[in-house]
DNA sequence: GTCTATAGACAGATAGAC
DNA sequence: GTCTATCTGTCTATAGAC
């Protein structure tokens, strides 16, 4: 049922929606053009505006695949954690680790995040769900913390579920200054680790 | 020395920079126009150009502005309340509240923080200026954990520095999402302090 | 034929800077 | 208030892929 045709656009769509995540990252949601997206993606704005009602309409539709990607993301983790059984005895410091690097680190991914952050401040709709989705990040999050707690190798100070949501809130805040930071992204990743680590050793009974 | 027409000057950029925090923090950097600022303001684009050379230098200058303005406050508390020996036996949480308080958590505050963010992982130059005040922030908190911690009264579970830079992170983390709530900033403040103080409970022996 | 993408030009609006 | 530059969104005529 799936025509050449649709398999093209649907190709389309995805190339548009890679370079907006580039350019809206780059020159902020305001700054970028639909002719920088175009270009970047190798389409006319004529191509464009055959697939996206407007350039909103595409900065919500990124938002929204992006968001999906990163619940999936963490999930996966969180399920392929269980499976293997690896709460019991190991370290949590790696096993937090493991699942905050399904959120992505880059440099890019912090700056796109950043953008749909101040959309999300400015456009109460948008704001909801935001909140609504990050929640059920939180809640991936808390369930393997619970299960790590249940087998009884540590016990934690605080319930899970804000445990969770601080250590994601700590996670994007040790990025961000990461990204910031001039002297490259390489010590971005180990910087932000290492102060998770140590607050979850600080969490940790 | 101050002529009244310098004194007239340095209002109407102080006006100015008034206008500006609340157009930048509602519109954005780039959504923000000359116009709108000076619409605001009171005055007409002319004698905007003639205080400032571009909505550039008026950004950049707007915050320097506020990044005093908030090390001036938290400084502030932390000697006033050095001054007055609350540190012995005060609730460790409430302290860390007051401190906070002196970052700004209004809705305003809130979006013109995340517009300067924004520019600071945007900008290399501007993020390390960014970066090197966070740190005297971060360095003022850490001094009063100190006192504290040197009181005898808790002990603390992470090093004071740490532990301030995580404490302004969650600040700041839960400040933001409380904006985005829907349902007013009322909360706003309540739902951040609760789980500073959870946290802050957390990492005290 | 049908659908997608192209190039290019269009208007209308709006911005910054002076 | 002017000048210049730019962007969005639209439209047309055209070409190519299946």
């Amino acid at each position: 049922m799936t025509s050449t045709a649709t398999r093209s656009r649907e190709n389309t769509r995805a190339r548009l929606l890679d370079a907006a995540a580039q350019v809206f990252a780059e020159a902020g949601l305001d700054g970028a053009t639909v002719e920088a997206v175009c270009e970047r993606a190798g389409f006319t704005r004529g191509a464009f505006y055959s697939n996206f009602e407007s350039k909103d309409e595409l900065f919500l539709t990124l938002a929204g695949t992006v968001a999906e990607e990163r619940l999936n993301a963490v999930r996966e983790q969180v399920t392929g954690m269980a499976a293997e059984g690896a709460l019991g005895d190991a370290d949590p410091v790696e096993l937090v680790q493991r699942v905050m690097d399904a959120g992505g680190d880059d440099r890019l991914s912090v700056m796109l995040m950043s953008e749909i952050r101040i959309r999300a401040l400015r456009d109460p709709a948008f704001g909801e769900a935001f909140l609504a989705q990050e929640s059920e990040l939180v809640a991936s999050i808390a369930e393997i913390i619970r299960d790590i707690v249940d087998t009884g190798a540590i016990a934690l100070r605080l319930e899970p579920d804000l445990a969770a949501r601080l250590l994601m809130i700590a996670w994007e805040g040790m990025t961000v200054r990461g990204a910031m930071a001039a002297d490259g992204e390489a010590r971005l990743h180990d910087i932000a680790s290492e102060a998770l680590g140590r607050l979850v050793e600080a969490l940790t009974v």
